[in-house]
DNA sequence: AGCACGCCGACT
DNA sequence: GTCGGCGTGCTC
């Protein structure tokens, strides 16, 4: 049952059932309402067993979840602590949850019916059903061929259908696609890449790890074409940004077959025919992002994950899954490659490369004649700022426009200011439902929560002193932006981030207007990856120093990332491109492990520190959270919950309970209780015994809580 | 989760 | 004298 109860519930059937019968979804009566539930397992009633109530009808002819995948599901059920009905709920697109039939899949033709052969004379010439009748004369049309060959001409299909003289006939969907377009011919490093795929053997997860720029995509698209040669559907994971209609554009060129997609962008019935296609097997590229990780892949032949390192690969509500590494375990139930793509891996797949675990394909050059962009630190301290940025650079953006360059000013925080502060008594706008400052929008009008979403003007006055001193502190994108448009009034000055590019296609918009002509870029993450600016020169980077000294223990692996990833924007350009971090410490390690030595050269150096502090790769987290109305019952919860783990076993590290790093938010006031394991089958040992137990606490009823194994980060 | 039941404050 | 707040308990 799709419920947070760890348990699962008996109903009797009418008809013998066995096992051919698990996976088949049921319409069951569940205390006063009715549920889509999902068999389980079948058995003969036991004498003693209480009276059950019945099953009111049976969904589907055959088993929605079988195989590899409902096996791989079982697996993510008891590896997240999560009830496997809960499991199986999230597996399935919300259309099937809810009990409706799996969509058809097929396209639509039309065709002429004998009345329509013999009456499509009487038609007044030149009409529009007419022609529409003429064109079917020749044969059946699918709608596709029927939007290339007339305009409009729904209307009169449906005039003819009206005088019963064409009908709307299901058809196998098109497999015919433009014939595949030839790509680059692969270089040498590309090549060994594609041959040691085509080699592998049974599973076989390997790192593709290459630069900016160096063609990993290339690689993905031999990779795909060689399973589809060996008839076997591929699975192409991509980070939530990475789906862009370019990437798209790319496979559909290339593969001669369609491409299946499925991101949070598609409404309910589009996902769950993308995941039908798959089930029958019709889809053969699949595309999608983090939930596509649960399609049906029955003649499953590869999986891609592109950007493996990419944060937005772990759902954070509901069942806490990581879509990489459940990647891992159907293609080790497959018994087939998965391929883990990233210029920055994150250090868990670098290690499990460095171990052999994973074999290491690696990409080192760049396509054409790019070169890698100089990084140069821009040292501020004691330095004037204005909206945060140095006179340095400044001047610097003010050559690469002059050269006819863009530019990308890079900064982490959106809105105009993170805090607005009264000068005269320190009082500060602080969020009514959360522990957080609010952040100054709108040129200061307006206050607005970027954790709960609460907005308010700005007060005129300090409410606590009625000073009129109230001044925003701190710099956001959209202060940038105005200082900006204020000094270079000679070039557009385009604002990105998740405030500005809240429409569909806004992006695309924006950036389809700049063109190639000088310009300046502000923004967030989102900037980070995705479209081509093949003008770019020059990229900005401010704002990284919280990055540099953060608790949490993944902040360096984060920031390193990041900053590679925004500067292989500026490494694609004609001109060799240039990137200034501007930092108040000029001297810290990470910088200049990273600048000299690159990504790897600080993962060499971070690793030993994971190990020495015991954070993972070389120890295995979970993280305990509650949260509740009032203060107390999330820390008594998860003081019992401490307990419950000390009696299950003695190999855990329990630290807390603690606040949460917001004891409030949205209202709610959270806590934490993190633990930490040498392996782990010792942590899942713990688990075991303990997750019951949590469940079976007085004290869980009065909390709202969640297990997260393997959290991202504690903070 | 989501629904029913049950027990205490502000409105016709 | 009722509507509705959310605490508590239960779901084969």
């Amino acid at each position: 049952m799709p419920l947070p109860l760890p348990r699962l519930f008996d109903y009797r059937a009418t008809a013998p059932t066995g096992p051919q019968d698990i996976g088949r979804r049921v319409r069951v009566p569940f205390g006063p309402r009715e549920l889509v539930g999902v068999v389980a397992s079948t058995d003969a009633p036991q004498d003693d067993s209480p009276e059950l109530r019945e099953i009111l009808d049976w969904l589907d002819d055959g088993p929605l979840l079988s195989g590899e995948l409902l096996a791989s599901l079982r697996w993510l059920a008891r590896y997240t602590h999560a009830p496997l009905g809960e499991v199986l709920a999230t597996a399935l697109p919300a259309a099937l949850r809810r009990g409706e039939p799996v969509p058809d899949t097929h396209a639509w033709a039309w065709r002429l019916t004998e009345a329509g052969a013999t009456g499509l004379a009487g038609l007044r010439n030149g009409s529009k059903p007419r022609r529409l009748a003429s064109v079917l004369q020749a044969g059946e049309r699918d709608e596709d061929g029927l939007d290339d060959a007339l305009d409009d001409w729904r209307a009169a299909a449906r005039a003819l259908l009206k005088r019963g003289y064409a009908e709307r006939i299901a058809v196998p969907a098109s497999q015919l696609v433009p014939a595949p377009l030839a790509g680059p011919v692969p270089n040498q490093e590309q090549q060994a890449a594609i041959i040691a795929l085509r080699e592998a053997v049974g599973f076989a997860p390997m790192l593709l790890d290459g630069v900016t720029g160096s063609g990993k995509t290339e690689v993905y698209l031999h990779a795909i074409a060689d399973c589809l040669a060996r008839g076997k559907q591929a699975l192409v994971l991509v980070p939530e940004i990475g789906l862009t209609p370019q990437l798209l554009q790319r496979f559909r060129t290339r593969l001669g077959v369609p491409i299946h997609v499925s991101h949070s962008g598609l409404n309910d019935g589009e996902r769950a025919r993308t995941w039908a296609a798959a089930w029958r097997g019709e889809a053969r590229v699949i595309v999608g992002t983090r939930s596509a990780v649960f399609t049906p892949l029955p003649d499953g032949g590869l999986v891609v994950v592109d950007e493996e390192h990419d944060g937005s690969y772990k759902q954070q509500d509901g069942i806490r899954y990581h879509a990489r590494d459940f990647a891992l375990v159907r293609g080790k139930a497959l018994g087939i490659p998965v391929l883990l793509g990233s210029a920055t891996p994150s250090l868990e797949t670098l290690h499990n490369a460095a171990s052999a675990r994973y074999g290491y394909l690696r990409l080192s050059q760049r396509a054409g004649d790019a070169r890698p962009p100089a990084v140069r630190v821009v040292d501020v301290r004691k330095r004037p700022l204005d909206a945060g940025l140095s006179a340095q650079m400044r001047d610097a953006i003010r050559s690469a426009l002059d050269a006819g360059g863009q530019v990308l000013v890079f900064k982490n925080r959106r809105g105009y200011a993170p805090v607005l502060l009264c000068h005269d008594c320190g009082w500060s706008a602080q969020c009514p439902r959360c522990d957080s400052p609010m952040t100054v929008h709108a040129h200061g009008r307006r206050l607005q929560c970027h954790h709960c979403g609460h907005r308010k003007p700005s007060p005129p006055a300090c409410p606590d002193c009625a000073s009129l001193a109230l001044q925003p502190q701190g710099n956001g994108t959209e202060r940038i932006e105005a200082m900006l448009a204020e000094q270079f009034t000679d070039v557009p000055v385009l604002r990105i981030d998740r405030g500005s590019t809240q429409r569909k296609d806004a992006l695309e918009t924006l950036l389809g207007e700049l063109g190639a002509s000088p310009g300046i870029l502000v923004g967030t993450q989102m900037l980070a990856k995705g479209h081509d600016l093949p003008n770019l020169t020059l990229v900005c980077v401010v704002g990284i120093d919280e990055g540099l000294f953060s608790a949490d223990f993944r902040s360096h692996e984060k920031l390193a990332q990041l900053l590679i990833q925004v500067a292989g924007r500026a490494g694609r350009a004609q001109r060799a491109g240039e990137v200034l971090l501007q930092t108040h410490h000029p001297e810290h390690p990470l910088l200049a492990t990273l600048i000299e030595g690159g990504y790897h050269a600080f993962a060499e150096a971070e690793l030993p520190l994971r190990e020495a502090a015991g954070f993972p790769p070389f120890a295995h987290l979970a993280l305990l959270r509650a949260e509740a109305k009032h203060a107390d019952p999330p820390m008594a919860f998860l003081q019992a919950a401490r307990r419950a783990v000390h009696d299950a076993s003695d190999r855990v590290d329990i630290n807390g309970p603690m606040p949460a790093p917001m004891p409030r938010r949205a209202g709610m006031h959270r806590a934490q209780l993190a633990l930490s394991a040498a392996t782990r089958r010792d942590l899942h040992h713990a688990l075991d015994h303990a997750v019951p137990a949590l469940h079976a606490l007085p004290e869980s009823r009065k909390v709202r809580w969640s297990l997260d194994v393997d959290p991202l980060d504690l903070y």
